[in-house]
DNA sequence: CACATTCGTGAACAGCGTTCAAGAGGGTTT
DNA sequence: AAACCCTCTTGAACGCTGTTCACGAATGTG
């Protein structure tokens, strides 16, 4: 076997080791040392690998990214046919299913931050304007009068009203609502915000 | 002095202390060792004060809760008086410009998690649910079918929108958006929630 | 087969939150 | 005033963290 092949088979079992520790204690009980155990590798591996655990967790959370977007093809394959309204309730919907289905590793998405001053990767970056995009589309069918980059905004801030509801609902610092509960805030408030947007 | 006094006396100069270094570094910036050197007392010596170095945490997110009642009093005090829909942009923007002008002590309020199991006290429940009935009231007015719970519900959801829209747009990990472009999409957002929510 | 270079290794380092045995101090009783 | 007790204060020490680095092994090359 190549270097470079054993490489890539470390850098994805880092990667996975990562996400399973994220999953069974969130982002606080990933540590290099469980890692490095758990794939078999030197502590000091890791970093011939990741330039350190920062960089290791945004790996993680790309991947993430990648599911939800899978998940947003699986489960609205119709995109860009009927009721932008519909589609954008669907979209937040599905936002919710994907982080009650994986909430460890979605708060790991937000929770992370990097150290003060070092930058976000451009691919990292690019993951998620792709899923600005996503809600950019309706938006745009929604109000045909706005430019492109009013409804990139828009379409912004639309999800971002939707991951608002969501993170603060499933917040346990703030007694987290029932999933049946928070699904029909989400709808309503959702709705709502099409319904406004709708006429000028 | 008494004991009691230099206690609270302790106390207090280790929460503004902590204020200072979140201020400063963000909450990542806030160590043990450098509030012990600063407060001129030993670094055991806050763990007579306060359990861990979460309960100081939550102390000066408390103040910071505090403050920013203080600015909702300061900035609208004619509640309950006009347009409904005018209330709740003038919560929201409240919100933006507390959250612009303090942003790290902001952020600090929901960057903190505490350790997985340990509970939130009951005083700082309260205080955030004094938050979410600032926006319950607009909300019942707008729509007076709905009975208490489904207010508070929904005063909850648009609380968590509003959220969700200053914090993913001054998220420096998506690109933070100018405060005034900020300020248009807000406002935008907040009023079509109102104009949807309307009218059932 | 010999060499050069790269990689894997884990002990070591600096820094963290937290603890705790020991000593100092204030408050109460005699 | 003196002796006592108990609480508070102290900072060294503990265990854990991410990260580094000199060293030895292993790989690709001439």
């Amino acid at each position: 076997m190549s270097v470079s092949d054993r490489r890539a088979r470390l850098r994805d079992d880092l990667v996975a080791a990562a996400e399973a520790r994220i999953v069974e204690g969130g982002l606080a009980a990933l540590k290099a040392r469980d890692l490095a155990r758990e794939v078999g590798c030197a502590l000091g591996a890791i970093y011939n690998v990741f330039p350190d655990l920062d960089a290791l967790i945004l790996a993680a959370n790309g991947r993430t990214l990648s599911e939800f977007e899978a998940h947003l093809d699986a489960t609205l394959p119709s995109a860009g046919e009927g009721d932008p309204v519909d589609e954008l309730v669907g979209l937040a919907c599905a936002y919710l299913d994907f982080a009650l289905a994986h909430r460890r590793r979605w708060q790991a998405l937000f929770q992370h931050r990097l150290p003060e001053g070092s930058a976000i990767p451009d691919w990292y970056m690019a993951q998620q304007a792709e899923l600005f995009a996503r809600v950019e589309k309706p938006v745009a069918r929604l109000r045909p009068d706005l430019d492109g980059e009013a409804c990139a905004l828009l379409g912004r801030s639309v999800f971002s009203a939707t991951h608002g509801v969501v993170a603060l609902g499933l917040d346990e610092k703030l007694a987290s609502l029932p999933p049946n509960t928070l699904r029909a805030q989400l709808e309503i408030l959702v709705r709502a915000i099409g319904r406004g947007l709708a006429r000028a």
